[in-house]
DNA sequence: TTCAAAAGTTGGAATCGTTCTAAACAGTCG
DNA sequence: CGACTGTTTAGAACGATTCCAACTTTTGAA
């Protein structure tokens, strides 16, 4: 977390309060929060905190390269802190996001009729099931 | 087109003249058009067409399994009448989208961390790149 | 054919996530 | 102490999508 702290200082990024624990609640969190998540737990130290820091603080990590935004949900986006190339697993019933880190770049070749009309540079996939979690809970129904 | 009529009519589904129009216009089409660039070209056929009415006939759609909804572009949803598992190339210059009929899934072996949290059931990828529509602009440029 | 129930259409209002705005603030430097 | 710059804030604005209530069409039974 102090490293964080550097990194975004020397890149002349104003530490502030807010930005701090919004750094702090995205630090190692590997839920993929919303906005909303964000700004519902970091509201619990700063009471004033509005929706519009969240999006501004959001927008200039993204920009830096240091969280993505995830196009998962169609309902809203989702954030991930964690920028090393990576797919996602979602539960189709509670909304859960996973990650999955494995490189299966080599493993997707494109056929011709598709290299013909697109240079493809990246990838990422979304694989959808069932976590532990809901696939328990429906047992018991 | 006429088979598609008929299996919606045997569905239950009430053919209105706008949701003919609509059918048509998704019919074969793989453009993954949104609700928008459906509304405007059946809107010239149909003036006094409403986007509630296109919404509410892909809903209807969606529900039959007859249309996929993509969550691929942030900004809005995008349909695609071809409902056969497949995959998309994204141009991440112009948003175009092309399709990808390739079943990677033997190749997309789930870490037991992933296997031991999740059931997967079903993947789904997006390839990025730039079209050679664009890389033509971008050269002559 | 006729007719009424059920389902579909419409324009506009409402909703919801996200972005924008203008005014108040805070840290920095002279 | 100002002036400067970037940040925060509340609320307005926005754009995609959904909802609503009144009206119209389709369909199938009589
Ligand atoms: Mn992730
Ligand atoms: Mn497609
Ligand atoms: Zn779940
Ligand atoms: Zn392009």
């Amino acid at each position: 977390m102090q490293k964080q702290i550097e990194k975004y200082r020397k890149k002349g990024m104003k530490l502030t309060p807010q930005r701090l624990a919004i750094l702090e609640y995205l630090d190692g969190n590997t839920a993929h929060p919303t906005a909303e998540d964000i700004y519902r737990a970091v509201k619990k130290k700063h009471p004033t905190l509005s929706f519009a820091t969240v999006y501004n603080t959001l927008q200039a990590l993204v920009n830096m390269g240091e969280v993505m935004e995830l196009t998962i949900d169609p309902e809203r986006k989702h954030f991930d802190p964690d920028t090393t190339p990576h797919h996602h697993v979602i539960c189709t019933r509670c909304g859960r996001i996973g990650d999955v880190f494995v490189d299966y770049s080599r493993r997707l070749e494109l056929p011709e009729e598709v290299t013909r009309s697109f240079t493809v540079t990246s990838n990422h996939i979304d694989f959808y099931g069932v976590c532990k979690n809901c696939e328990r809970k429906r047992r018991t129904k």
